[in-house]
DNA sequence: AACGCTATGTTCGTCAGCGCACAGTGAGTG
DNA sequence: CACTCACTGTGCGCTGACGAACATAGCGTT
């Protein structure tokens, strides 16, 4: 309760005007996101977005006999919850804290009016939902052709990307959830990266060492959509009357 | 030249109130795709969303090493080149001519104008695009998860879904090229269908013989995306000011 | 200090899909 | 009408991931 966040730690808050992100201020509703806590079943309604400061959520694809994938991960940079401004109001998948931390809420109704207005929150919000659409479908690809080593590069650097801090509080079982594998295949390829000197791993703690060793040797998937993301999430739009750009 | 398919063909065209289409209508430009025309490049601005009537487009991801995948399929339920109204003008993937056929298109700026009346259009857009994700995100599990068997059901069945004859052309080589896998596997898996009697394949011409066959060995993520796209083109939104839907 | 639970490490047989090489076979072309 | 090329079918050995079973080890609890 006593130290909040500064909303503007989330980058889409941060990128508002000021007299835009003044008007919103106020009908932020701080939350704790607790490790695990569930933010979207499939096929429930959402009832708020999420605008987290720190913590990380991972959007996943849940299936009949409970084997689940994860398609996408969303930070400070992002915002959980974009089927109750795209119309739909639910996603078929789960959105689940992955990274325990603060966030910012606002409710569906509220969301729907500020993206009514087609402001700059508007634009955000679809610039956003492209660098998701991208992220998933590098994901796509990542699962088809790359390895499990290769893949658990990309989701520590990606983890990393979203944290403070170069220690991550993850257990082997958890990752091998998000990343759709069995948890024998995480020992094996953890146990590769930590042998190299790349991560410490000690019971649920991943402590990464050599970053630029993880880089080396993880796959396109991971520049390609961290590129797009600095792409879309930077770019400014150009005035709307301007024509073909 | 001759005969031009009508416009209403397109699910989304379709969808519009009279008077909103009777305005889009002068400004849609009807244009033939050819097989394997390319409609998008990866990182290239693209002039143009299309509509497609009959012709069927795949989204593809390809990497560095000229693998590919396809991250979800479009016909006339939808459109190509949402990267056009969310904002970011280009996306890191292809777009390819899959099935030849009619289409129209709507330049750039005039989709942008539509989009931002923030009428029916917009509505439509943003809920296509939400049907879409859910599409990718469904395409991410099932490479994980499913055997190439069902995969090929799968895209047989979407195909399926829109084409207006039983009958598709694509030869194995593609389709292997569409699911990222080996050519071999596909006819492999082919030839399973086929002494089941399910379809029978000839020299770049699929003909289904027995769909209700193929949607039973399909896996669970055909109906789920199908399921997804009929709650999402339906649906009528609520008035905006309606509050808590 | 003993216990129990959770997290990690290891092994082994199995199998789907890969890469490669090559054999048929139809369809269109000169 | 023969040729060629594209498409399909098949047979290897190989490998990465799977499933199951089990061993070890840290940490908190009592």
């Amino acid at each position: 309760m006593a130290q909040q966040s500064d909303p503007r730690q989330n980058s889409m808050l941060a990128a508002l005007p000021l007299d835009e992100y003044q008007r919103l201020a106020p009908l932020l509703e701080p939350v704790e996101l607790k490790l695990g806590a569930s933010l979207a079943e499939s096929g429930e309604t959402m009832r708020y977005v999420y605008f987290p400061t720190d913590a990380i959520v991972s959007l996943l694809c849940v299936m009949e006999d409970g084997d689940s994938t994860e398609i996408a991960v969303v930070g400070a940079e992002g915002v959980v919850g974009i089927s109750l401004f795209m119309g739909g109001e639910t996603t078929p998948s789960r959105a689940i804290v992955q990274s325990a931390g603060s966030a910012y809420r606002l409710s569906g109704p509220l969301v729907k009016a500020e993206f009514y207005r087609a402001g700059p929150l508007q634009d955000l919000l679809l610039r956003y939902t492209q660098a998701l659409i991208t992220q998933m479908a590098q994901t796509a690809v990542c699962n088809r052709h790359h390895s499990l080593d290769q893949q658990l590069c990309r989701w520590l650097l990606l983890s990393l990307d979203r944290l403070p801090t170069n220690e991550l509080r993850m257990t082997q079982e958890l990752i091998a959830n998000m990343l759709g594998v069995r948890r024998e295949g995480v020992t094996e390829s953890a146990g590769k990266l930590q042998r190299a000197g790349l991560i410490a791993y000690h019971r649920g703690r991943i402590t990464i060492l050599d970053r630029p060793g993880l880089e080396a040797r993880v796959c396109e998937c991971y520049a390609i959509v961290k590129k797009e993301y600095d792409r879309l999430m930077t770019y400014r739009r150009p005035p709307r009357d301007r024509g073909i750009g």
